[in-house]
DNA sequence: GTAGAACAGTTTTTT
DNA sequence: ACTGTTCTAC
């Protein structure tokens, strides 16, 4: 029926971007320069399969964030429906990132190979916490040379698995400091993985890994590719070598599949993306096409041709120029500052002119490379009842009260995670590591929480005991209420363990009341937690809700976590040697390479206005004692010609530097072994 | 075994 | 400033 209807209009469409989006079902590569409308091209696309007669769920759509999913179906939304009241069919379309699309493969699919589909998600803190634990079981903190930090025996492992390379390599290459402990690394990696296993849990390493071996799954997998006939992948420059091999596995030949992305963008080597799944893209799917975007629709032409520079500075790159056909605009500005004060000043002052000339706050950003640069920003803006929103850094879900609250619902939902276990009962006080693990001991065999009515805590646990103990079997139980009924009763149990444990009590409590707003938002507990740990809320506000239509709040965002967006106006702080690059990135030409994208990345989302700040004198520590700062050079990207593009300016009187400075058991068991023989 | 105090080391980006 | 580790007194 879809048939008989005007074909989705392509009309507002270029000629390149038509060609991607009419391309057949032969591997399609779409090179998108920053601004060049990748995302109108893939809803188009996504909206021209649908209306010719692709069935919307059999269409898979993986972006980088969820929310960047959200807002692509919305769009093919707008472009399928021509009649009032039509019913959006883009609603089934699958949609989301890498993770959350494992997540939702594996509990439709994962018993057909083993995996208990009931398996509780860690997240980075609880990944790091569990690490933490074997290490001190295995004593590996013992020993002459200091081990690795819980946080790098981590990383470490991480990159072994996201880019299937062994240890040994992974050390040479990226940890050369920590050669000496791959003995110790591989008991610990083996232990760890063993671990999981016997408690039913995930980490996000492994809900790549158990998908891939899902599709590998010779009954399983077939059953899996068969879902779908189309395959679209967002951000492809930032996929790492396992997710690459995933969409081979879901996609074989590249039939079907659509890759979209800019290795001029490439910003998350850290997390084991490379490059190569890009570049290699033609050579890996042969007979495959690929369309080239480079008109901007974004910046004008005085923004591009300064962004055109920077880029050019890249050692290794598709040599591509963007061009715009957006004349008129000014060019950007550097703007030299004594410190951060004046920076903070002279942000907030051209903020508040454009926002006189009518551009709303929500329409201009400031974006830093790290989160912490904002600081001084934030507080000046609060000071002043500026709205604003920060995205990136340490966000809600990492702070402690509410990683205790949903812990609670974590250890309902799986009797056996041991870290969601151990959390619960070490808040109640008299209860140490050592009793927690005793007392845990009878509910992770038996699955239930029946043991612990005739346990005997400690004394000075006692008087919380049959509270908890009904809490958890009242959770637990088959017909136990909604989310947000949950997360209250939750809530009553823990306000006086929470008061009694922590400061600011009071913020902490209204937080988890916000919690159990959101909560209401989830089908069911298990929507709730794999949701909330796939795609974190990035503040409380966000938590909330959505922000109205008519609330306007200026945007702060880490450069990474504003990959894909784009701003009338954008701010640039701290453009400094050390900060851009980051000098704890500047160690090799490669990691200097991956600097300059980001700089490209951040400069390249603005519209109109663009402002880069330099500071010549900066705090060299965040907000340290005795305040030493240091002076700065500034940022290295900002050669000679790329400064030719801009206007400059020195903003107050010169404060003249003298000195130039530096500044479970049977789940999965195939993957399992295999991931414990990566370090046998 | 637990809890709190004293001490030491380190600071990016995120699913 | 903050977190994690170690020491000491219950």
């Amino acid at each position: 029926m879809r048939a008989t209807l005007r074909p989705v209009d392509l009309g507002s469409l270029d000629e390149h971007q038509r060609e991607a989006v009419l391309s057949g079902d032969e591997p399609l590569l779409i090179v998108a320069g920053a601004g060049t409308g990748k995302t109108t091209t893939l809803a188009h696309r996504v909206a021209h399969l649908i209306e010719r007669g692709t069935r919307p769920e059999r269409i898979l759509l993986l972006t980088f964030a969820r929310r960047a999913a959200a807002e692509m179906l919305l769009r093919v939304d707008g472009l399928l429906r021509r009649h009032p009241g039509e019913r959006p069919s883009s609603g089934r379309v699958w949609g989301g990132t890498f993770h959350s699309i494992a997540n939702r493969l594996l509990r439709l699919h994962g018993g057909e190979m083993g995996l208990d589909p009931g398996f509780t998600i860690h997240d980075r803190a609880d990944s790091e916490d569990l690490v933490e634990l074997l290490r001190a079981e295995l004593d590996l903190a013992r020993g002459d040379r200091r081990f690795p930090r819980k946080a790098t025996c981590l990383d470490i492992y991480s990159r072994c698995v996201n880019s299937r390379r062994p240890l040994a390599e992974v050390l040479e290459s990226a940890f050369p400091w920590c050669r000496g402990h791959a003995e110790g690394l591989k008991l610990l990696f083996r232990t760890y993985t063993d671990r999981k296993g016997e408690q039913n849990v995930l980490d996000y390493d492994d809900l790549l890994t158990f998908a891939d071996g899902l599709l590998a799954d010779p009954a399983a997998g077939p059953r899996v590719r068969e879902r779908f006939d189309a395959v679209l992948v967002d951000e492809y420059q930032d996929t790492n070598a396992l997710q690459g091999d995933l969409l081979e596995r879901l996609r074989p030949g590249g039939r079907g599949l659509t890759a979209v992305g800019d290795d001029a963008q490439a910003i998350y080597s850290f997390r084991a993306a490379t490059v190569r799944n890009i570049l290699d893209f033609p050579r890996r799917y042969p007979g495959s096409r690929t369309v080239l975007l480079t008109r901007s629709f974004r910046s004008t032409r005085p923004l591009l041709e300064a962004t055109n520079r920077v880029i050019r500075q890249a050692r290794e790159r598709h040599a591509k120029d963007l061009w715009s056909s957006r004349e008129g605009g000014g060019r950007p500005e550097l703007v030299t500052c004594r410190d951060e004060e004046e920076q903070t000043e002279l942000v907030v002052g051209r903020v508040l002119a454009l926002r006189e000339d009518g551009i709303d706050l929500r329409r201009q950003a400031v974006l830093f490379r790290a989160s912490h640069h904002s600081a001084h920003l934030e507080i000046e803006l609060g000071r002043r009842g500026i709205p604003f929103r920060k995205y990136g850094g340490l966000r809600f879900l990492e702070s402690a009260h509410v990683r205790d609250l949903l812990a609670f619902l974590r250890l309902a939902e799986n009797p056996r995670d041991l870290l969601a276990g151990l959390r619960v009962l070490r808040l109640l006080p008299g209860v140490g590591p050592r009793t927690a693990r005793a007392l845990l001991e009878p509910v992770s065999s038996t699955g239930a929480f029946t043991p612990w009515r005739s346990a005997r805590p400690p004394p000075a646990a006692a008087s919380h005991w049959p509270a908890l103990v009904a809490l958890c079997e009242e959770l637990a139980a088959p017909a136990a209420p909604p989310p947000a009924v949950q997360v209250h009763r939750v809530r009553q149990f823990y306000a006086p363990l929470c008061e009694a444990r922590y400061d600011h009590a009071d913020a902490r409590l209204s937080d988890l009341e916000r919690l159990e707003e959101a909560a209401r938002a989830f089908a069911d507990r298990p929507a709730m937690l794999a949701e909330l740990t796939l795609d974190p809320p990035r503040s409380t506000q966000e938590l909330a809700g959505p922000p109205s239509l008519d609330d306007d709040y200026l945007v702060l965002s880490t450069i990474h976590s504003a990959k894909g967006l784009e701003f009338d106006a954008v701010y640039v702080l701290h453009a400094a040697d050390g900060n851009i690059p980051s000098d704890l990135a500047a160690g090799s030409s490669v990691e200097i390479d991956e600097e300059l994208r980001l700089f490209y990345v951040a400069l390249s989302r603005a519209r109109d206005h663009l402002s880069v700040f330099f500071p010549l004198r900066y705090y060299d520590r965040p907000a340290g004692a005795g305040g030493r700062h240091a002076y700065a050079q500034v940022s290295r990207f900002l050669s000679p010609p790329v400064r030719a593009a801009f206007d400059e300016c020195s903003a107050g009187p010169p404060g003249g530097p003298a000195a130039a400075g530096s500044a479970g058991p049977g789940a999965g068991p195939s993957i399992r072994k295999r991931l414990h023989d990566l370090f046998a």
